[in-house]
DNA sequence: ATTCGGAATACGGTATACCGCATACTCGAG
DNA sequence: CTCGAGTATGCGGTATACCGTATTCCGAAT
């Protein structure tokens, strides 16, 4: 979606942006291209490609004279970049509401295959469900500027919460409240209700995002 | 602010930025990078460097085996910019009511320098004005990563403004009244009547500018 | 042993050469 | 004159070679 199909850097792109929102290349990682180059297989230029489209997702920098690095996770980005979020993913509830009956319940009741305690093999299927739903909700503005902008939003964020376990942490139930809350007041078709569930989910998961980085990652700043 | 300080990509992007913006280069204009690197005098390498750097500004877009076009100007666009715009800047004003009397007394007498009518000689310092104004909101947030997603918005909106002759219609005195609106709001720290009136302002740019195109521009679709 | 200087090196930046496909253009056959 | 086959050309994509500087590493002199 962010990055056409091109030939060689699709590939690439997909593999390394998979392993820096995995963390399997470290946040202040450098990045040498010619390395990379030699681990894919290929040159330096598709390797120079796939950096300039990391650079614009926002997951690599490259700094005068100092080449590309894989960027910091720090209290000071989350806080920013939850800050924009809660500023984009609104602006999809408004089109929600205003949908036909038959797609509005759709998205009322996209959690309602979940119970509570939770399985543990749904799981995997939940997270992939709070992307779909996040997902759904920007893609609802109809707005290809806005979508563009989100990305980079949520591909760092994405990466936080791999950076601090947070797919395992005990908050998962809360979770699924807040969604269910939003997910209901979308069927009323309630905007204003949606829109003060899905900022509260916004600013609790802000909250835990912060204390598990202050927890496990003091040197971040 | 958009791009770092690179050696000879950063001389090229202005250059290249500024060209797209005037519509020197016109929307629609396919880049052929052997063509630009002779212009300039330089190798392939350094114009796609560049062209990836206007790619994320949202100036210049590729396609599979289509190469790099200037992105074109249309309603749709233009409606979704200013979407994003309105979205984005009233987050500047929840910062700058609660700034110091002294700094925000330079803000809220920002535009005091003007008069109706305007003198001609004072239109290209109001413009600069305009944009200083709307870059200062941004700033205010003291989110970068909100200030780069407004990058992409505020160069595209520059450029569909050159595009339409805005510089030279008669909203110009409407305008000012509405900065001042805005203004004046800010300067008793009335946040929600800043707000409103910034998105009035917003709203009414946006009309103006999609009237202009609708009559300039049928083209554009 | 510490320090200072010079060579080797690594890397960011730049230039150039190569390849394959897709389009266009030409030329000959019908 | 039309149509199609074959060739030329252009361009996107890729590979590779080159350059200058900043850092590093090592050895010699104090």
């Amino acid at each position: 979606m962010p990055v056409a199909e091109r030939k060689l850097s699709s590939l690439m792109y997909r593999q390394l942006e998979n392993a820096i929102v995995e963390c399997a290349l470290a946040p202040g990682t450098s990045l040498n291209d010619r390395e990379l180059a030699q681990q894919f297989g290929v040159s330096r230029t598709p390797v120079r490609d796939t950096l300039h489209l990391l650079e614009a997702s926002g997951l690599v920098e490259r700094g005068p004279r100092t080449g590309w690095t894989v960027t910091q996770i720090g209290l000071q980005n989350v806080s920013e970049l939850y800050e924009l979020r809660s500023l984009l993913e609104p602006a999809g509830l408004a089109r929600i509401v205003e949908w036909e009956d038959e797609e509005l319940s759709k998205v009322a009741t996209m959690f309602d295959d979940f119970s509570i305690p939770m399985a543990q093999e749904d799981v995997e299927r939940y997270l992939t469900r709070d992307d779909e739903f996040h997902q759904l909700i920007i893609k609802a503005t109809g707005n290809a500027q806005l979508t563009r902008a989100y990305y980079v939003v949520d591909r760092q964020l994405a990466r936080c919460k791999r950076f601090v376990s947070y797919q395992d942490d005990s908050r998962r139930e809360e979770s699924l409240g807040e969604h269910r809350a939003v997910c209901a007041a979308l069927g009323s078709r309630d905007e204003p209700s949606a829109r003060a569930a899905l900022l509260d989910h916004i600013r609790i998961a802000e909250e835990t995002i912060t204390t598990a980085i202050k927890a496990s990652a003091p040197l971040t700043v």
